[in-house]
DNA sequence: GTAAAAAGTGAAGTTGACTTCAGGTCAAGC
DNA sequence: GCTTGACCTGAAGTCAACTTCACTTTTTAC
């Protein structure tokens, strides 16, 4: 019994099936190192990068996008807590303009940001030549995939 | 020249592409007249449903939700606001759910509320016996689907 | 030492949400 | 009235992210 964890232990603590763990593989996000028989024994920093893995995309990010930043941490070495900290930071503004896109929809499907309709036609949010003019109480701008693309008389 | 859309109009308008209106269709979230000729000509009304289809697809909800989102409308007249408002605030709740997720993410990723890990190896937020324990300031439950299933040692 | 559980492989299947294609048909403008 | 661009259809293709399958090999436990 060393420190090496195998498919079993990695799948039942991470909660990703096995066969996506071999998937998440092929495709570069984790690795493993292998016994003389060819199975795969993880290292425990693998748990840690799969909790990440499970997290953003839960929050609808792909794969790739999770590679790229996976790819940033260090090699050769376990990611301290500053070097998954640096990787957050990256991330920042993407989650943060979709919240931003979420909290639009719930509240412009509720009011619209003034106007109670999902109707767009007189409202200002949609008016491409009017885009939040005034800008009153609650004015904010809907993020602009959340606009319609031509926005006049819905 | 009479109040119905061809799928030109439509298509240009709402910003899908004609396929994308057509399979709409195919699985019941829009629908058309047509002419003698069996070209589909759309109510104006299709266009608030697609901007609607738009917003909802963009934060993630899938076709089979909208669609079901969809047949609360009445039939048989155009949606008012009421309906519209109605329909939105049945999803208010989920909407909440998946805004706090992501800022649990955003907010966990870059601090993991407290502890500035990932690691949760003694967050009390990922501690199965002693979750949010104390309840300081901050100290707020991250969303089950964040959380690691198991938890321990990562 | 052997049986059972766990793990390995490549290839093919699945699901959702569309797009693309091939081969016609319709409608608008001159 | 005819050309040209917009539309039609069903079938098949695509893409991401996995899962399932069929079959072999390792490991673990008694």
């Amino acid at each position: 019994m060393n420190d090496l964890l195998t498919m079993g232990d990695v799948s039942h603590r991470s909660g990703h099936a096995p066969s996506a763990l071999r998937y998440y593989e092929r495709v570069g996000l984790i690795e493993a190192t292998r016994t003389s028989g060819n199975q795969r024994r993880y290292h425990r920093s693998v748990l840690r990068r799969l909790a990440f893995i499970r997290a953003a995309r839960h929050v609808g990010l792909s794969l790739e996008d999770i590679r790229d930043a996976l790819a940033t941490l260090p090699a050769g070495r376990t990611p301290t807590r500053q070097d998954w900290t640096r990787l957050s930071r990256s991330w920042r503004s993407r989650l943060d303009e979709q919240i931003a896109a979420l909290m639009a929809l719930r509240d412009g499907l509720d009011s619209c940001i003034g106007c109670g309709c999902l109707s767009l036609q007189r409202c200002r949010l949609s008016n491409p030549g009017d885009r939040a003019a005034g800008a009153g109480p609650g004015a904010v701008y809907l993020p602009r995939l959340l606009r319609d693309p031509v926005g006049e008389e819905l």
